[in-house]
DNA sequence: ATCATCGTTCCGATCATTGGAACGCATACC
DNA sequence: GGTATGCGTTCCAATGATCGGAACGATGAT
């Protein structure tokens, strides 16, 4: 294990982190470091393009770099790009906040949303994560994986409650993955935060492996039976738009 | 200069730019290292969470990571999201190409982008970069940084021809950079692409400074003099909201 | 004026990094 | 089926890069 590699990224993704400009002492109280060798990691930074100095202050700052190749990470997969049409007009319709999220170890990552035009706490934002097991595109996510039971346990570890009503007892959220699987969609009650409800939808490629989810964000206040039942099926016909223009065939699999 | 963080840091960087899964010998071809210092470098990254390795093929690609970070550094300036409505509507009003893009060195990186409906070559991609000096929202922002001429022909270099109409003569750029001055909005008429015109206008945030810049790729086909007139005095209005919501005064500067 | 703090440079000791050798395992080729 | 080639991976001793401390100049506070 390269220690200097590790302590570089470390430095720039802590940077990323912050959400101002860091100096050199900064960094060398966060990471235990000499002066001279946080000094000289920066500057290795700069150099490579990874970090930029201001002349003034002479603090550090990320530069785009991250910007430019997380855009290629995204695009790289292209799924973005192709679901994107589907969300927005998903959104149009049920005035509801859409996102796209992707699983990440026993995590989802938001790769794409559209905002509610009406006012909504917004608890995601592109590239953040939440834990899979209590967000509804989580679930729909574990619920569509290859995935055994020890794998799963393996994956997920101790289930922590954020609200009381996560799920965090394993086997009851094994059952639930199992109704989420014969439904077809997954619900999220307020198990992540109170107050907001969700649904999500597993995507499938060409080769029928889950790669993404589509999930809707809604205010308790409007998630009612009824109304939970009409968005559940706009979204799963959403979901199933968009698996075809990524490449699957139903009775492929 | 940590020359160990240097590799590792081009390392995830190309493995980002490949658009494939990378084994060891291919990063150990492709930097000229010893296959067990590339395979060391990739387990580092590995553990550290920046690239993933395949089980069945042992080959490596870039993680979430990557992703992740660079939707923080987007969304620390927070330009995009405040930008964002107002680009959508000027792309619903002309459906043509909008995109919102910033200067870097002597590059600009498109931040945002809303493709228009019509079939068109489609040039640029979130995380793309382009010469600033050869695209519309480039000029618009070389025009509005407060640069003097050493600076800017220092930070541009020799200009180099990508059709035969680049202004590849640096006072010929000066001029037409002092045109977009006065006339408020940058022209390119086909001189990044054969094709492709489009159009700039800087963005000012509450201190005056010019952080990004709206810009409009049109066809050439479409960009007829009447034509191009009427998407300009669209696009000033369009970057006139957006520069009120980034807290830019006009009498203030 | 004095002190404290900061960024930066320099340098010798040290320890992490390096490339080569070797191993096991595939697959390709006689 | 035997051989050869190429692969990922592990191990190791030589070496050369990294490390922390010391020192300097600049800046700002006391």
């Amino acid at each position: 294990m390269d220690s200097t590699l590790a302590k570089g990224l470390s430095v720039i993704e802590w940077l990323a982190r912050q959400q101002r400009d860091c100096r050199v002492t900064d960094v060398a109280q966060a990471f235990d470091l000499a002066r001279s060798n946080a000094h000289r990691t920066l500057q290795t930074l700069v150099e490579c393009g990874w970090a930029v100095q201001d002349k003034a202050t002479s603090a550090y700052r990320p530069s785009l770099r991250l910007f430019e190749l997380g855009s290629l990470i995204a695009a790289a997969s292209n799924i973005v790009a192709l679901v994107r049409p589907h969300l927005a007009s998903l959104a149009q319709a049920t005035g509801e906040t859409i996102h796209l999220a992707t699983l990440d170890g026993a995590e989802i990552v938001y790769l794409d949303k559209f905002d509610s035009p009406l006012p909504v706490a917004a608890y995601s934002r592109i590239g953040g994560r939440a834990p899979a097991y209590c967000v509804a595109s989580g679930k729909a996510l574990l619920s569509a994986a290859r995935l055994d039971v020890a794998a799963l346990r393996a994956r997920l570890g101790t289930l922590v409650s954020h609200t009381p009503h996560t799920l965090i007892d394993f086997d009851k959220l094994l059952a639930e993955l199992e109704r989420t699987r014969v439904r077809g969609y997954a619900e999220n009650r307020e198990e992540w935060r109170l107050g907001v409800c969700g649904l999500g939808v597993p995507l499938f490629d060409a080769r029928g492996d889950a790669v993404a989810a589509v999930g809707m964000s809604v205010p308790a206040m409007r998630f009612g039976r009824t109304q939970a039942r009409s968005f559940a099926l706009q979204l799963v016909a959403c979901a199933s738009n968009a698996s075809a223009t990524l490449g699957y065939r139903p009775h492929s699999d």
